[in-house]
DNA sequence: CGTGATCCTTACGTTCACGTCAAGTTTGAG
DNA sequence: CTCAAACTTGACGTGAACGTAAGGATCACG
């Protein structure tokens, strides 16, 4: 959805052969003060699979994140707030996402034969239908909503009012 | 996620239906079956007084229930569900909306003093702008969002689509 | 190599929004 | 009036989404 980055390059390989040259690992408190929320949540998070688990973290290491999965996290929660469904469908909300990104990743690829890229798109199509019809849906019900709504607190100008608070 | 049921056409099992038929005196049953939801979610919402209790309704008697309350109750089932917020939200919510109705009132009468005026204003409709203002926002984050998705998504077509994956 | 701050896991506690069961009461057709 | 269906209040149960506390390990720094 959101692409920070041009070219993301996948980065699947094994370890990371960084020597914590740049500051890109972050801890999960400073995550959850970054994105506005507590270190329990983002754990939630992840032991319900709405976030991955640490690639390969040694049970009992700290957790390390980077600007990456801050952003993601941030989308999460973004997800969460605007559609106020269940983390459950939100799981399977985003796994339709991905589906569509490995899609793309595939059809990227040249070397793909018609037939199978037919499948492929055949195949996305469905992840990506429950994904529009459930926000499209939403976004209309709430214009619907917000058009009924005054448009604006019309009682004129009276004056400068102060509005703390 | 959103209402279950939306049963077109509810019929209380057993005997005839004519003598509610008259549309005035819904039981909690009819009601519940009318806008898609359980006889304890009524009496929930109207013990935490998202609803109204039944004005003088003796203690141990059955509630009974008018047309426009039902559209009421559907009313607060779609802000609800749009909206996406906790019932406690939901209620400061309506109450500002019933309170904007009042100011509103207030103010159509011309025998209101400037500064009673300004102060009415000033009181009420800080508090309504901001209640609006969520909601507001909330449709405009989500059209944003809807127009980060692929626009339309035909099944007929899936040569054409490449672009939306 | 301490050491204080942060993090780890485990596990029980909490709030919200109802569901469900129980025992008794009210309602309306017959 | 009779009687089943639907309703009443009350209380306890439940799943989701975390909060919180305990006891110990890890990390960053001096």
């Amino acid at each position: 959805m959101s692409t920070p980055h041009p070219d993301p390059a996948g980065q699947a390989p094994g370890k990371s052969a960084e020597t914590a040259a740049h500051g890109e690992n972050l801890r999960i408190g400073d995550v959850a003060k970054l994105v506005g929320t507590t270190p329990r949540t983002i754990r939630y998070y992840e032991e319900i699979g709405l976030l991955p688990e640490a690639p390969a973290r040694p049970s009992g290491r700290h957790r390390l994140y980077s600007e990456a999965e801050v952003e993601r996290l941030r989308e999460v929660m973004r997800l969460k707030d605007l559609l106020g469904v269940s983390l459950e469908q939100l799981k399977t909300l985003l796994s339709a996402e991905e589906a569509r990104a490995e899609v793309r990743a595939q059809l990227r690829r040249e070397d793909v034969e018609p037939d199978r890229r037919r499948e492929l798109l055949g195949e996305a199509l469905g992840h990506i239908d429950r994904q529009l019809e459930l926000v499209r849906n939403r976004a209309g019900e709430l214009a619907k909503l917000e058009h009924e709504l005054p448009r604006e607190v019309d009682v004129g100008r009276v004056g400068e009012i102060e509005w703390a608070i």
